[in-house]
DNA sequence: TCTGGGGTCCTAGGACCC
DNA sequence: TCTGGGGTCCTAGGACCC
């Protein structure tokens, strides 16, 4: 107990959060990659997802287009992303949270909220906790975290940023207002770069100057729930409890309020036929995804990104739910159809099904009748196929031979 | 040489109903 | 006959996060 700030609290929360996760887990196991720059990303049109701390030296940043990371650091080793490794590696992490304390929330593959209040008579201090934390993800999975610890969540989160890499930052209770008010106000979480501009041009550049911004003045520059929620935020004083739930639609969690699929093609193409194809890929995905989880949604949503990068969405709500790949293909195809492009360059198509509720509380009247009732249990069949052959086995016709128009 | 893919939430306007 | 308000659903877009 050498830190007395941590006997005042009465929730401290762990924010931990992986460094540089998947250039880290794509370089375990690889001596010949020490001390190289390393960068996880692809595909011609691709961008960065994960870089490693060399490599940041350089200036790539997550998100940056490939091309232009290649240009800033061209020794850089580039690595496909593997997602089945990055999973795995993340559960493992996962579980070894769970020795710490049961209450973890889940927030990305890389990231989750501890509460340790009921930890510290067993294991020490949340900085002594900490520490544990890290010593056992480094052992067990070869790669390093950094941990904020607070009184708040989302100044945990911000301490485990101050203290990357590889670091702890406790922030006690009495310091809050001293780390947080000289940070640019783009530091809190839900500020992105417009909203940070939009600060600045008000005059508003540190989280002390929100803080001492009235709540109205916010809120009619930046809308009702933000203008308040920041207010919170710059007083470190969001008292969201931690709750334990893992993020994606695992056992016990809640159900994804929607699932959609896009991909950019390797060339921009006004071939309706092209896109059409594309969209039936996409739905089979969409679709797929849904019957494994068992949910249905009533609303089919299509995007679709030009070349020059405007992107627009549709969307149209069914009379009933559905997760039948032919009907979440027709709706989608309908919906592009609708928009009449003539010799507009497509970029991206997506298709995203909403509104999701589970299965058993779709009282579909089954007279729907037997076309319908055959869609499902063709799409059965192809899940059937796919969960022992693998996704190439099976295909529409009309896909057969479609790939080439992608890579090409 | 530009800019991925998976999501969530908020806002705002219009339709519609009470 | 005129006027108003509240609630909900639908649609489109925008911002943000990892």
């Amino acid at each position: 107990m050498t830190d007395p700030a941590d006997l005042s609290w009465d929730c401290p929360v762990l924010h931990v959060d992986m460094d540089a996760f998947y250039a880290s887990v794509a370089a375990r196991g690889r001596p010949d990659l020490a001390g190289r720059p390393v960068v996880v990303g692809g595909g011609s049109r691709g961008v960065v997802l994960s870089a490693n701390y060399l490599a940041r030296e350089r200036g790539v940043r997550s998100a940056m287009p490939m091309t232009r990371a290649r240009r800033l650091c061209p020794r850089a080793v580039v690595l496909a992303p593997d997602f089945d490794t990055f999973s795995s590696v993340s559960s493992s992490v996962i579980e070894t949270f769970r020795r710490v304390t049961p209450l973890v929330e889940v927030l990305s593959l890389d990231e989750a909220f501890l509460d340790v209040s009921g930890s510290t008579r067993r294991l020490g201090s949340p900085r002594e906790i900490a520490e544990q934390v890290r010593s056992y993800v480094h052992d067990e999975q070869g790669i390093t975290c950094s941990v904020g610890v607070a009184a708040a969540p989302s100044v945990a989160k911000l301490g485990s940023r101050l203290a990357k890499p590889d670091g702890v930052v406790v922030v006690p209770p009495d310091q809050v207002v001293a780390v947080l008010h000289p940070l640019d106000v783009g530091d809190l979480y839900g500020v992105g770069e417009k909203t940070r501009s939009l600060l600045h041009r008000l005059g508003l550049v540190t989280v002390g100057d929100v803080a001492r911004t009235p709540v109205p003045t916010l809120q009619r520059a930046l809308g009702h729930h933000l203008g308040a929620h920041l207010h919170e935020l710059a007083w470190g004083a969001d008292r969201r409890p931690v709750v334990a739930r893992h993020a994606p639609a695992f056992f016990g969690g809640e159900p994804d309020r929607s699932m959609g699929a896009q991909e950019t093609f390797g060339f921009d193409t006004d071939d309706r036929d092209v896109v059409v194809r594309e969209l039936l890929r996409l739905a089979g995905r969409v679709g797929r995804r849904m019957r494994v989880a068992g949910v249905a949604g009533r609303t089919v949503a299509i995007t679709v990104r030009f070349a020059d990068f405007t992107t627009i969405t549709r969307s149209r709500t069914l009379p009933e739910a559905t997760d039948v790949t032919s009907e979440i293909h027709r709706a989608a195809t309908r919906l592009y159809d609708a928009l009449g492009l003539q010799r507009a360059r497509v970029r991206l198509v997506g298709v995203r099904v909403e509104g999701l509720v589970p299965c058993v509380r779709v009282h579909r009247q089954l007279l729907l009748g037997e076309p319908e009732r055959g869609w499902r249990e063709a799409d059965r069949a192809v899940d059937r196929a796919i969960r022992r052959f693998g996704s190439d086995a099976v295909a529409p016709a009309s896909l057969l031979g479609g790939r080439a128009t992608r890579s090409a």
